[in-house]
DNA sequence: CCGTTTCCGATACGACTGTATCATAAAAGC
DNA sequence: GCTTTTATGATACAGTCGTATCGGAAACGG
């Protein structure tokens, strides 16, 4: 056999390079070739790796979700009360929220992925179980309506943070402010 | 001097049909002789009204905004009460959601466009100027992080709308929570 | 040490990209 | 009615796209 080379790893280290390309670039800019380049590995390994660029852009999407769920993790493994559902809730809002570079490239990216999926029904396939794990996630906390509420929230407050239309500040004062609003799902958790 | 055509409504029929084939088959597929095929128009007639694709984009997008600027404005005229706050606020969220096929189209295109936009600095601009017009909207009635959260979720719905993760009837019902829950701008106007 | 197998990077191909150029046809001035 | 002027649609061009193909290097079995 010839050099064996961790495939997996190989298209970890790909779909980095794409969230960057497409979190700088855009999507038009991740081209096979430029992916290739920008990741230091051949045209051709990209192409073993993927056997389309729809494949790779999809893997992509799969990938940013995997890695979120990773960092989460992480971050929650080194809090003080990893159980704490609220400490919780407000990792995942931070790690949704683009508020450095790091997070934002891949706010950028998801978005532009969300644009795609809209009319490239596999990646919509994708995008749609994605939000389905948010949803149950939400779910945990807070009743049907507001998972989605708070949730829609998030998502749209990506746009103008990346615009640099508002600032950070007002998108956590907004965030706690429709948290604050939001009905748990068990009553018996408030007092009222 | 030859056969004078209407420049301005060429641009504008141009601009629709940019919406169709980006709300229809991505933003990738825009491309100057698609859009001509499609307009009916040749390439070169594209050409002259836009000298480059990105600049034909940024049209389009500003195009979005005034066609829903005029659409909002029409639904509002043949309102019985026209000056009634809180219709103009129920149609103009009801025409920023994709509750048709006709709006789908907008909001997926809107949605590319936003995408693109987060690398296009031009578009960048052109984007923070309409969301400046719909903060202040929606400030006439909101506080302005009620404003801003109002807008995020409404954005933020098009999304899970579009993938059909949620229904219609979810998304009006999360809108109706959170301009229940949103303050008003003159605490006069509420008994508290 | 030598097939043999397997995977590697490079190259090839046809299609399509955005943009520039250009001959031509149509309207306006007189 | 003829000249002048200008917008028109077609074509040209260099470059890039996604993908297929292929000779050769690298590791294993014997």
């Amino acid at each position: 056999m010839p050099k064996i080379v961790d495939q997996d790893a190989r298209r970890r280290h790909i779909a980095d390079t794409v969230v960057r390309i497409i979190g700088t670039r855009g999507i038009e800019a991740a081209t096979v070739r430029v992916v290739a380049a920008e990741a230091g590995v051949s045209a051709g390994a990209v192409q073993r790796c993927f056997a389309t660029r729809a494949e790779l852009l999809r893997f992509v999407l799969q990938y940013i979700n995997i890695r979120f769920t990773g960092r989460v993790a992480a971050r929650m493994a080194q809090q003080p009360d990893p159980t704490d559902e609220s400490v919780g809730l407000r990792v995942v809002i931070d790690e949704m929220l683009p508020l450095d570079d790091e997070r934002r490239l891949t706010s950028a990216a998801t978005l532009a992925l969300l644009a795609y999926s809209a009319t490239e029904p596999q990646a919509a396939e994708v995008m749609r179980s994605a939000y389905t794990g948010a949803h149950t996630f939400f779910r945990r906390a807070f009743t049907e309506e507001s998972a989605i509420g708070l949730y829609a929230v998030i998502s749209g407050l990506q746009g103008p943070l990346m615009l640099g239309a508002i600032t950070p500040g007002q998108a956590w004062s907004v965030v706690d402010a429709t948290i604050s609003a939001a009905t748990v799902r068990r009553p018996a958790a408030r007092s009222e």
